[in-house]
RNA sequence: CCCGCUGUAGCCUAAUGGGUAACGGCAACGGGCUUAAAAUCCGUGUAAUGUGAGUUCGAAUCUCACCAGCGGGACCA
């Protein structure tokens, strides 16, 4: 054994060994219990991040951890491969997006292979790889047939730096989720997936995953999905055969409405102005509001504009005629397009009717019982609940207003209940090259029809012209674009958009399970014995669309029979990001204004370049721009990756953010050549001894203690890999147990040479401390057992076996309080009784002291912890 | 504006059904080893647990209010 520990040699040996014993290549097998332990797939930007390692270091620890227990553990890696950005660097550096996608994989894959994860890279899976995105299109086909999947024109968000559409969620807060710029809209057909059919189901089942996912996570996706009960209402328009309906929450109000509000994109609005004179002032204006700023219309800073239509639509209820206007607070998007203005109800609608001076009626009660009178009113009072003014129902509650009178229209035919959400269906096509071509053509004659399966995949042409400034690339390629129409044999086109690459990873952890498959997506029974996924981790970024859209093409295929399950991710984790500080220099004439790499910085913080004190910025996120980003690959070849890994995993709970700092790191590596040294000393003596069975009666104080420590500590361990997961703590109780080696270690020098017995429970210690540091340092570990003279891998050795009689305290120690300050300690036995403490706890010449002269009222006893003397 | 999470020594973190606030690391300081330094071994703890109240024999932990930081939502009828 090497006196020394060298990361740089004992990493590259046991990666190879693994990679050619395949050790972790598993296959199903129904005697075992599977687990199926997942990380997110990796973009292929081309390069590791901190951030990878952070969520490969989790997922390997948890996979090394169920392996030694036992478990069949799943354990694949693969690549999201297709988007946005692989295109936009080739247009950069004119290559092409396969072949800048390939070295990007390339690359990474050996970046990720020194960090030595468990992966079963016999599974990998690229989306990119036509293979993979057959199936894409097959369910897309699938879906289409059953009219899951359907084209509309939409008005779409468009990013004009990137020339491509966005989902809302893309789009969320009204700039581009990936460059940030302003979205603007545009009018295209697009491809729609109907995820609203599920919304109710993706709500519901998360109360079933309370515990199981992070509250926030649930939380972001039930005020996603947004889910409003209340009622759909039919007026009749005055002079018109139309009707519009509208959706509101709130029918108890209707005998509040002032008004029935369109929005802008309504169809109605044409009709109803037709041959009116205000018909081209109100298009007109319509026209306007459409084209107004979705990321103003969307944070709610735009002025409420609208315009009278001069049509009235008749109040089912009372048959009163109410204004039908349009205006650009109604979302054409959600409900039905309309609503009715009630002022009295709705803050909005207050807000619009006092800027256009529509009358209105009070239909609610302050808490006195008093009306209020509409000019008197600030704003709607949503504690008035009681209903006046409301025909039969006046004086019911709101509640009951509302049953009743939903009743009412429903037996009347003119309103029936309903339920709203605010996730919208989602937009799944994209007008760029670098994705899964959409599999349909569009005839002439016979409409749109999907591309007959046997001709699947429909595959990307090659040296495609990416450089093109209308439409997607595709549509400038003939011989891709023109085809033979599948039905009447005529000329026809195909359609070229593709896909949203969150089709891609919808099902990529299915495809894992049956990577080869080329006759179906994934074979059943893989899927019945490897899914569900026991442990998903990755970023919180990906809280509501990857996570949403994943959980409902689940319950797509299990209508569709693919699979037999609801959910296919048990557990959640997300984990935090590795930040650290920054710098900046304020000098605005310096050439390196702004953000400054450290070393631009000098000891006193002052700028390199101009002198400038630098201001020394928040801790952030590590990026590119902030210069404040550390390349794992150079950390690696500075300190090694079990050094790497063993920081980023105890620097904090995995789901929190963590600070990175290069002297922690050192510490860590400290820490794994403090291992060996302890391994290296007690090698030669355990060598030459026989293993021993251990008689534990006959051990000495510093022995007993030792073994005591070390079953203490893989309770903890043990207990906390099935619970919480806190691996910072694992990584704690791991250096206490090598700390207690070293403490033996010294009595042992102090006392003489060391024994056999002295050797048989440092080997015991060491041996533990090995196996349980192999989650998160397993090149080291490996290469320690196998110097201990094991031939087979830890990843076939069994976790160290807890033993409760070991573990146990010889003496505890009592706290004891006087009126629940601390005055005294006692030593009793671990199992002393009740009255045991007491009286050693009355007897104790401190405490007799504090109660002299004073009444005891009573006396808490707390078995293993205190005893609490309450006096008078 | 609404909702949620977090707040513990100089710093990061622990305390798992209220029960002795430091398990571990970083930094600092002292000592051993060394001609010296590095490395290494041993040792050293300095907090009214963000602020204020409440419940309790007892609160970092439960409740309320406030402050700070972070995150989510925000005309969704």
């Amino acid at each position: 054994m090497d006196e020394k520990y060298f990361p740089q040699e004992i990493e590259p040996k046991w990666q190879k060994r693994w990679a050619d014993e395949k050790t972790f290549e598993v296959s199903e097998d129904h005697s075992r219990k599977k687990f199926y332990c997942l990380e997110m797939l990796a973009y292929t930007s081309g390069r590791a991040h901190i951030g990878h390692v952070s969520n490969y270091s989790i997922g390997d620890a948890l996979s090394w951890y169920k392996r030694m227990r036992g478990f069949n553990v799943l354990h694949p890696f693969g690549w999201d491969a297709f988007g946005q950005p692989a295109e936009t660097a080739a247009i950069k550096h004119g290559t092409d997006p396969e072949q800048f996608t390939r070295e990007a994989i390339a690359t990474m894959k050996a970046q990720f292979q020194k960090m030595g994860i468990s992966y079963d890279w016999s599974r990998e899976v690229a989306t990119c790889d036509p293979k993979y995105y057959k199936w894409n299109q097959w369910f897309f086909i699938e879906m289409f047939k059953r009219g899951m999947i359907y084209r509309k024109k939409s008005p779409v968000n468009w990013c004009t730096k990137e020339n491509i559409s966005l989902s809302n969620e893309q789009a969320s807060g009204g700039v581009c989720w990936r460059c940030g710029e302003p979205v603007i809209q545009k009018e295209l057909m697009q491809w729609f997936a109907r995820t609203t059919d599920y919304a109710g189901e993706l709500l519901d089942a998360l109360d079933k995953m309370e515990g199981d996912w992070p509250e926030r996570v649930i939380t972001m996706q039930r005020d996603w999905i947004g889910r409003s009960r209340g009622a759909q209402v039919t007026f009749k328009i005055a002079d018109f055969d139309d009707s519009i309906t509208v959706f509101t929450t709130r029918i108890d109000t209707i005998f509040g409405a002032n008004a029935i509000t369109l929005a802008p994109e309504h169809p109605l609005i044409a009709k109803l102005t037709e041959g009116t004179p205000q018909r081209d002032e109100v298009l007109t204006f319509a026209e306007k509001l459409k084209q107004q700023n979705r990321s103003a219309r969307t944070l709610g800073e735009l002025d409420k504009e609208g315009i009278f239509t001069g049509a009235y639509a008749i109040n089912p209820f009372n048959n009163e005629r109410l204004p039908i206007w349009v205006a650009n607070f109604v979302l054409i998007e959600y409900g039905t397009g309309a609503v009715m203005g009630v002022p009295a109800g709705d803050e909005r609608d207050f807000e619009f009717s006092r800027k256009y001076q529509i009358p209105f009626r009070q239909i609610k009660l302050t808490q006195e019982g008093r009306e209020i009178p509409g000019d008197e009113l600030g704003k709607p009072n949503e504690e008035w609940t009681t209903t006046v003014n409301t025909g039969e129902w006046s004086g019911l509650s709101s509640r009951e207003a509302n049953e009743k009178m939903t009743a009412y229209a429903e037996a009347h035919g003119f309103g029936k209940g309903s339920i709203t959400y605010k996730l919208r269906d989602w937009g799944i096509s994209r007008q760029r090259y670098w994705g899964t071509p959409v599999p349909m053509i569009h005839c002439e004659k016979c409409g749109t029809l999907p591309v007959p399966e046997e001709q699947l995949p429909v595959v990307l042409p090659k040296g495609v012209n990416l450089n093109v400034t209308e439409g997607s690339p595709l549509d400038h390629v003939p011989a891709f674009v023109n085809v033979e129409c599948p039905q009447c044999q005529g000329a026809a086109k195909r359609d070229t958009d593709t896909m949203d690459t969150f089709v891609d990873s919808n099902w990529y952890y299915f495809r894992y399970c049956d990577p080869h498959n080329d006759q179906q997506p994934f074979a059943k029974e893989k899927i019945d014995y490897w899914m569900p996924v026991e442990q998903y981790i990755g970023g919180i970024e990906h809280a509501v669309m990857h996570l949403i859209y994943t959980r409902y093409w689940t319950k797509v295929m299990r209508d569709f029979g693919l699979v037999s399950f609801d959910e296919p991710v048990t557990r959640l984790l997300t984990q935090g990001m590795v930040c650290k500080e920054t710098f900046y220099c304020p000098n605005k004439t310096c050439e390196h204004y702004e953000w400054l790499f450290p070393e631009e910085v000098s000891d006193d913080k002052r700028c390199n370049f101009c002198g400038t004190p630098v201001v020394v910025g928040r801790v952030e996120k590590m990026s590119k721009s902030k210069k404040n980003a550390v390349d794992p690959i150079e950390m690696i070849a500075r300190n090694g990756a079990d050094a790497l890994r063993l920081f980023v995993l105890f620097a904090g709970p995995p789901e929190k953010d963590k600070e990175w700092s290069d002297e922690g790191f050192d510490g860590t590596a400290r820490y794994l050549n403090r291992v060996w040294r302890v391994a290296y000393k007690w090698h030669s003596r355990i060598s030459a001894a026989p293993s021993l069975e251990i008689n534990q009666s006959a051990l000495n104080e510093a022995q007993r203690k030792l073994r005591r420590r070390t079953h203490q500590l893989i309770r903890h361990l043990t207990e906390n890999f099935e619970g919480r997961m806190h691996l910072n703590t694992c990584i704690s109780s791991l250096m206490e147990l090598t700390n207690e080696i070293y403490a033996f270690d010294q009595t042992v020098d102090k006392t003489g040479a060391a024994t056999v017995t002295d050797a048989a429970v440092v080997r015991a210690a060491l041996e533990a401390l090995i196996r349980m540091l192999a989650p998160f340092a397993p090149h080291i570990c490996e290469e320690l057992w196998e110097q201990f003279g094991h031939r087979e891998s830890l990843a076939k050795t069994a976790w160290p076996e807890f033993d409760e009689a070991l573990a146990r305290e010889e003496e505890v120690e009592i706290a004891v309080q006087v009126n629940g300050k601390l005055r005294s300690r006692i030593f009793v036995a671990p199992d002393a009784d009740d009255d045991v403490l007491r009286a050693t706890a009355l007897a104790d010449d401190k405490i007799k002291a504090n109660l002299e002269g004073k009444q005891i009222v009573k006396v808490v006893v707390i078995p293993r912890r205190l005893v609490n003397v309450v006096i008078k």
